[in-house]
DNA sequence: CTGTATCCTTCGAGATACTG
DNA sequence: CAGTATCTCGAAGGATACAG
């Protein structure tokens, strides 16, 4: 066999690869990510509603997955560039499909829950 | 302009469905129904380690959001299968290269963790 | 078989304030 | 600018029991 373990199995390493990307920071940094370096404030602002706490966390683990990058340059103030490895990178394509779905069949959903509310 | 929101936007419609996207469970449960209708004790099953509750509610979600569809078959006892909708299926690409995704990158991740715990 | 109801615990997120 | 340190609080999830 190919893979000794897959996502269906409880407590494989899979499994635990899949639930740090199934998270609604992660994915919404991975897809700022894309394309350029972004410093720490740059991101806050622009994912909007996180906040410094849980930025800093999730920028944290996505490091120490092997995702991204940080790049201290020794300004006055400090200043951190957040970078896409390549092995970041080679997700990219995945979570912005899925941005992009959520994006372009967001009027469906929305129209789904009010028909299933209207059932109810 | 072609959309009104995005899903870096706070409190907008498309991050609410990217919110129903990033999670473990939902993932797993839309995985497992490419393809065939399964019943809810077999997803049980398959989906190690979820209970039946949190197994229960996430189905009730992913139907209101219109991705899944619930067939009650009046068996003794009952039946119940779960397929995706058409809307589900367009989803499956994307989700799928997800699972992928962890399963062929397990290993680059787990290493990464290592060097990365190894440093600090 | 397919769920719901309840209790209970814990983990995570928000707010706020502070530091190098 | 780029974080860390507490604190508090609510919601999510597991375990268990019960129901149609």
């Amino acid at each position: 066999m190919k893979h000794a373990y897959n996502v269906f199995e409880d407590r494989c390493p899979t499994r635990l690869v899949l639930d740090r990307l199934a998270d609604k920071w992660a994915l919404l940094i991975l897809d700022r990510l894309e394309g350029e370096p972004v410093r720490f404030n740059h991101l806050r602002r622009d994912i909007k509603g996180i906040s410094q706490k849980v930025l800093s966390q999730t920028l944290k683990k996505l490091e120490r997955d092997g995702l991204i990058s940080r790049a201290i340059f020794p300004t006055v103030p400090v200043t951190v560039e957040y970078t896409l490895t390549s092995l970041g990178r080679t997700l990219t394509e995945t979570v912005s499909a899925l941005a992009h779905w959520a994006e372009h069949n967001m009027d469906a959903v929305l129209a789904a829950q009010q028909a299933y509310d209207a059932r109810a």
